[in-house]
DNA sequence: GACCGTATAGAAAGCGCTTGCTGCGTTGCT
DNA sequence: AGCAACGCAGCAAGCGCTTTCTATACGGTC
């Protein structure tokens, strides 16, 4: 029925020894002998048994990406650039791996189990993307999972995502705290001292430290921060609408709003809109990331500009072990401030 | 090093057959030897070598789903909705695939080498998304895989993506031609005469069938087409951007610029406005998809929606068994035209 | 009490591949 | 010429699991 390697090995007057080491080229092997294996391969049209394979290896060609959310451009940018250094298709010839994104949906569960999944097909790689949940046991158990991983050779990159404590996994984190910090800053500096914040979801890191970020400013500013003032909500453009309603109700003086990310900042820009207020003469809103859209805007929207793209295939190629891990194996990416016509000076 | 079924089957006092059996639960086992094993599972933190199983039961657990890009949301929702239904981490228990995102890039050759190292996992499912390219060897290539994917028992799903030839692999279809051709009418409806379109790249599927229906309407109206009122570019707003450029130098009397879809439109938007064009009082546009963004756009978007979610849904099910293809095998799944603020009656 | 059906567990034969070791023919060196 | 060294190919032993077939033990029946 299916073609084995052993018919390989027939077909070409060799031992299947022989055939297995021409397709895997980590061995001496004739020319002309490993022609004429390649030649039945082709006749016969062989596909090697992956699974097979990896038993006897020991190792898979498998690497794992996780994601929060898949039908986000944050995590799809990342992704992608992740993958391209995979080199999936496209590598070195021999050397195809298999980058497969696993979607958590945000879910620590589905994030455990999609582990195990990985762990089970014995992995070669595993990055995860995206903020961390914040729960204690939960954490623990990951580390956990990211340490048997690693005892099992699979290599294990976090990217976008805060170091994993009692794990050696390399991580390429997002300074969020500064960019947030950052943000705020720039928003006090044209006049604003009532700002509504928009924050994610609660307990989870990113939505953390963009927030303390944007506190540390108040703070350094000397603005004492009204706790109506600071609403959560999912990382999406819905949230964001609602969330704004919410603010204004809460408090029709603001001057400006600061978005979790510019998914967020959109649905704020709507909510605004449809209440009458100008952006940004009567209120200015800010986001966070820079997906592409967001130039778009109108006013085009003001930010911190994440290297998603540059992180992601910086962590694709740490976890191909083509590029060597930062000094501690923990880097910190920063984001860049991008002013543009959402922000202005608060009306008087 | 590594804990073996056969050490689980030590600490439990029972054979490894009947480990395997409690783990797969497709066989008699006693309650209370089911009981003994499970523990000895769990206190040995026993994770199933897939690699060996999959080669023993000569099947996999493995369900690929092939995009043209990952970082582009119109990808990104249909393979979340397809993930869902595969139920990863989240169907029934025991029952847990590994639903793994592969991008393609639009490229043909990752396309067949995504479709080889699936073959080559002994994937339990493949589904396809999005626009085919249009070459015949490489359409031929394609076939030929799929046809052996379906004999070595992997089921076939194409989603938004019309269908293979000579193979029975079921087709979710888009109706790109129609919705095409709606839009058009709406325009043409609304009184415009010179319309700009702004075509995906050349030799896909998806732009030839939305710009037929485009053709389709106007002549239906009888309005003769200009060449010069096409361009073909890319499906992102950049491209979007460069080709409003185009086609307002070509011909600056335009009253409307109909895009691929809806990035393509935003960069349009983008395009005109810093041309000094107002939308749509001056120039009229309209995207395709509906993606979340559109109805943030300002003037919003309007645009043919495509339902996504629920095609990726049930693309999902199809694969995993739970649901039966559509009669004949292939289904056209129809847009709906979303009539909003971006497109008005032309300038007099 | 012998007989049989049923429920449950085990023995063992692979699944298709990789790889350490062995063996042989050849080349290179003295 | 003689010996070591080397290049190349084959043998065979698994890798860790599934599954068919067989064995055992029980309970009930006549």
């Amino acid at each position: 029925m299916t073609v084995t390697l052993a018919d390989v090995a027939v077909r070409a007057q060799v031992s299947p020894a022989t055939v297995s080491r021409v397709l895997n080229g980590n061995y001496p092997v004739a020319a002309t002998t490993r022609e004429r294996v390649l030649r039945a391969v082709d006749e016969l049209d062989y596909v090697l048994n992956g699974p097979a394979s990896a038993l006897a290896a020991a190792t898979s060609d498998l690497v794992g990406i996780l994601v929060n959310d898949i039908a986000d451009p944050f995590f799809g940018i990342m992704a992608s650039a992740i993958q391209g250094e995979i080199g999936g298709p496209g590598g070195r010839a021999g050397g195809e791996r298999l980058a497969v994104t696993c979607n958590t949906g945000g879910s620590p569960e589905r994030e455990l189990t999609y582990l195990t999944l990985l762990q089970r097909q014995r992995a070669a790689a595993v990055i995860l993307t995206g903020g961390a949940v914040e729960d204690a046991p939960h954490a623990a158990a990951v580390a956990a999972k990211l340490r048997k991983l690693a005892d099992a050779g699979t290599r294990v990159v976090l990217c976008g995502r805060p170091p994993a404590p009692d794990t050696d996994a390399v991580a390429l984190t997002f300074d969020n705290r500064g960019g947030g910090k950052e943000l705020t800053e720039h928003l006090i500096g044209l006049g604003h001292r009532r700002l509504g914040y928009i924050a994610g979801p609660e307990e989870r890191t990113t939505t953390r430290h963009r927030l303390e970020g944007h506190r540390a400013a108040l703070a350094e500013a000397g603005i004492a921060e009204d706790p109506r003032w600071t609403v959560h909500g999912r990382y999406d453009r819905r949230a964001g609408y609602e969330a704004t309603l919410e603010l204004l109700r809460r408090d029709p003086t603001l001057t400006a709003v600061v978005a979790a990310n510019d998914s967020v900042a959109l649905g704020a820009c709507a909510a605004l809109r449809e209440s009458g207020l100008r952006i940004p003469a009567d209120v200015s809103v800010a986001g966070f990331d820079d997906l592409p859209f967001s130039i778009d805007a109108v006013p085009s929207l003001t930010t911190v500009r994440l290297p998603l793209a540059e992180a992601g295939a910086r962590a694709g190629r740490i976890a191909m072990g083509r590029e060597e891990p930062p000094p501690g194996g923990i880097a910190t990416v920063r984001g860049e401030l991008m002013v543009r016509g959402s922000t202005g000076v608060p009306r008087a």
